[in-house]
DNA sequence: AAAACTAGCAACCGCCGGTCG
DNA sequence: GCGACCGGCGGTTGCTAGTTT
């Protein structure tokens, strides 16, 4: 190692040419050897590690490999109705700011994220005809997909019965226009009669114990990540890390026609309509997902 | 049963900013 | 100060398994 903790070798002088670097997916022995190597000689500088661990990979490659596989805290499996709020409530704050959204759900990986995102979340906006970037599919988000997790959560929280429901995670409080992240439990918050899904700013959010402008009691942030880590039930890889406890929010709001009638634009409205008077129309609205914009009495 | 299609995901690419010598 | 190198990030590609025709 080098002053500054880096892994040295004397094959640092060896050419990318020379190496004839592999390329395509990695194989057991790759990721043997990768893992062997970390876990005696820890990260460093990834070209220099791949050449003195004998790989013959570029030092993307191994750092790529590593932080989204190879990582023992590396969660892999599902996605949680949880996780999905949370990307969706993180991405309408950041956008494809993947690595920091990452940072906001332990043991996935960005590049899981944004998978999740193209596959599933940008399908629905094909299939709604708009771009994922337009109002119309941020209020459908806003005011159906994410009022409809919530329920799904509580429906969750509640099947199960509450006594395994102390250990909902949320790292941060989040007061976007609709979803609050608080203490453990997602809440609903309406935006204001008369405006009209006003934009999330830094500014506007809180961290603070407060009550936000709608009466909605905002804890303190919490730090996941230490939680998760600190916390023995997280330890299996394999559980799934939210738990819920409860979920609360406005009773105006308990079906996704009280979030229509706060915001969602006339054209959203209209599309949604057009799917449910066209019912099952032989795509593949009725997935596992798309319960997501239906209103209650349909969903199964 | 087989070809065509689709979804999901792992891995690569290229750019950019930071650091080092 | 400058060029080379490196790591991080978001976008994209290509493979594979599952599904549909």
């Amino acid at each position: 190692m080098d002053v500054q903790g880096r892994v040295v070798c004397n094959s640092d002088i060896q050419s990318e040419e020379e190496m004839d670097l592999r390329r395509g997916p990695w194989t057991v022995e790759e990721d043997l050897t990768l893992m062997n190597y970390i876990a005696n000689h820890g990260e460093g500088r990834w070209n220099s590690l791949s050449r003195c661990a004998g790989l013959k990979r570029t030092g993307k490659s191994c750092r790529l490999r590593w932080l989204n596989y190879l990582r023992p805290d590396v969660r892999r499996g599902n996605i949680t109705l949880e996780e999905q709020l949370l990307i969706l409530e993180l991405h309408s704050r950041w956008g494809n700011r993947w690595s920091k959204i990452a940072q906001h759900l332990p043991g996935r990986t960005d590049n899981e994220i944004k998978n999740y995102w193209r596959t599933r979340v940008q399908k629905h906006a094909k299939q709604l005809k708009c771009d994922v970037n337009s109002k119309q599919f941020k209020d459908t988000m806003r005011y159906l997909w994410m009022p409809r997790l919530v329920e799904r959560i509580q429906a969750a929280a509640t099947a199960s019965g509450s006594s395994a429901a102390t250990t909902y995670h949320h790292h941060h409080t989040t007061t976007n226009n609709n979803i609050s992240m608080s203490s453990g439990q997602p809440q609903i918050v309406p935006p204001p009669p008369g405006v009209h899904a006003p934009s999330f700013t830094p500014e506007n959010s809180s961290t603070a114990a407060s009550s936000d402008s709608f009466g909605t009691q905002v804890s303190p942030a919490s730090d996941l990540t230490a939680e998760y880590y600190n916390n023995p039930v997280n330890n299996n890889q394999n559980q799934d890390y939210y738990q819920v406890n409860q979920v609360s929010y406005p009773d105006s709001l308990t079906s996704p026609s009280g979030y229509l009638n706060h915001g969602l634009d006339f054209q959203a409205m209209e599309q949604i309509n057009q799917w449910l008077e066209a019912g099952d129309t032989s795509d593949n609205l009725w997935n596992d997902e798309d319960f997501l914009f239906l209103p209650q009495q349909f969903n199964m």
